[in-house]
DNA sequence: TTTTTGCATAGATAATATCTAAACAAAAAC
DNA sequence: GTTTTTGTTTAGATATTATCTATGCAAAAA
């Protein structure tokens, strides 16, 4: 059994398809094909049921790819000893970001970011928080940037600093009049939410004091951009709420519409989250750290009592 | 990087020497020392300081050892998966005992387990309670039988059955003319004890409330063996605890020596422990299975009160 | 010094991972 | 109901590499 077999039976197990994982891993199919028999022969068990289309795990094919896995990832590790011995910090690093996060915070930080580490070819997806979770586990992301806490007790989370959320209200809205708005005051249903899988939307039914979803009512839209809701809610059909970063860049007129809450804010935490593994854990700590730095700045900049960076 | 580097890496580190390392892994001394090089430079760092004598782990070789520890044990998993799909209960199983549990409780059990798992071929070990951690700490056993709690925490313990203490007394002994003893009379300084390592130290000085060692009177006398403590006490040196099945085979001039302990009686805890990382578990969870089932039996032989099984 | 111990190097050999080409099986398309 | 396509396995050739024996070499021990 080798570290490679493994590998190779990973990749069948995630494409379904012997050809599509060569590729993958760079052999052609049937040296694949050969190696994935090898490991069989040599366990004495099938792992791959080829008489299904897609291919499918067998029952121990699962388990053993599970401890294949673990195994992997335990190898990756050995690279990641010698890179911190030599205080080498490069190589590919994937980040994902979401997509309420990725416009404000990716310019604070990425030039800052590949200046210091220019050894580090950092790849940036935006995505949604549950497939940032699902490519965590899969060992295609190295780490993430998103709204927490998520709660998973295979992910750590780092956190970055705390976001307060603005409401948005425009002015044929009941509590336009208002100055501040108290948190007890929203409605759930009443508000327009971003799209499931955001992160934001569970993010602000807390805030709400609910731990149930909205009913379905035919107030309760969501969007996939603020662009969209900040449309919406012009028109009137509710009122929404913007992560302050967010804010900043409106114009006058939807300045107005903007409404403060009491404190305590509600705000969401933005996090630096990654797999339990601590794979490229140092690349993660100097971002981390980057990132606090910027954010540190960013409140001297702009304004010290919205976003409160988290105290080392 | 294969599986094999790493095996082979972690055979040196073990015994220090290429030469002696190359014999445990079966192959001739300059292959072992070619594929250690060549991990050494894909990895670009050198992992053995070979200029010490005996050979030196370096700093980072220390990590890569321990990563390739882990690496390695979860690779054996993968046949243990197999093994447990399959039904296979076999392969050699070493099993540690240590010496104040065996030969009571080996003669028990193992004639039923072999019957009952053929394939099984068992190696048994007596051994102290620290070499037992240390080996299966370092993989070169799959389980152990030892007084517990060790309370460590990469060791499972699994509790088979308490076995309680009887006092010897000779009659010289101002304790003698007590029909029962309470566990507050004892004096640590004037027990006869069990040399270091053996555990039952521990775990006699643990029943008489005492954390610390006891103080090196002229009274203190650590043995080998319940034999030498009982001729010792017959000379009138000091009183002597006995695990109960120990008791049993005494000459009936002796057995009047013997002093049961007020309720509650003192006990040891005898449990089988692996390491955490549950290699072998299917086989580790027959025997529990067998001893559990044979001692059951054992009480209804011998005396329902004394031992008592752990509830399953 | 001489001997011993112990790791590294060199060249030969056996094992094996990978490749290309072809066969084969089962869907999908016509 | 063929034909085409898709996708896997098998076969044979080739390149790689793990291992072996024999030897060299350096440092410690005698």
């Amino acid at each position: 059994m080798t570290i490679t077999q493994l590998q190779y039976v990973l990749a069948v197990a995630e494409y379904k398809n012997f050809t599509k994982a060569a590729e993958r891993v760079f052999v052609t199919q049937p040296t694949l094909s050969m190696q994935v028999q090898k490991l069989e022969d040599e366990l004495g068990v099938k792992i791959f049921d080829r008489s299904k289309k897609p291919i499918e795990l067998t029952e121990v094919g699962q388990r053993i790819v599970d401890q294949a896995k673990s195994i992997v990832n335990e190898s990756n590790r050995i690279q990641d000893i010698v890179d911190q011995q030599k205080g080498f910090i490069g190589g590919e690093f994937r980040l994902g970001i979401i997509p309420t996060i990725m416009p404000t915070l990716l310019p604070m930080f990425l030039q800052t970011f590949v200046k210091k580490y220019p050894k580090v070819s950092i790849k940036i997806q935006e995505l949604t928080t549950e497939s940032i979770l699902d490519k965590l586990r899969e060992g295609h992301l190295d780490a993430a940037i998103a709204a927490t806490p998520l709660s998973h007790e295979d992910i750590v989370e780092k956190p970055l600093y705390y976001e307060p959320f603005v409401g948005y209200v425009a002015p044929q809205h009941p509590l336009h009049h208002l100055k501040e708005i108290s948190t007890l005051e929203l409605v759930p249903d009443e508000l327009l939410l971003l799209e499931d899988g955001h992160c934001f939307t569970d993010n602000i039914l807390n805030i709400c004091n609910t731990s149930h979803l909205p009913a379905n009512s035919g107030f309760n839209l969501k969007s996939g951009s603020f662009e969209t809701l900040i449309k919406l809610a012009d028109e009137g059909l509710g009122m929404t709420l913007l992560p302050y970063l967010h804010t900043l860049d409106l114009d006058l007129k939807r300045k107005n519409n903007l409404r403060m809450f009491a404190k305590p804010y509600p705000s969401r935490e933005v996090s630096i989250i990654h797999y339990k593994s601590e794979l490229r854990i140092q690349i993660i700590n100097k971002l981390h750290e980057v990132i606090l730095g910027i954010i540190k700045g960013a409140i001297a900049f702009n304004d010290v009592k919205i976003i409160s960076p988290v105290k080392k």
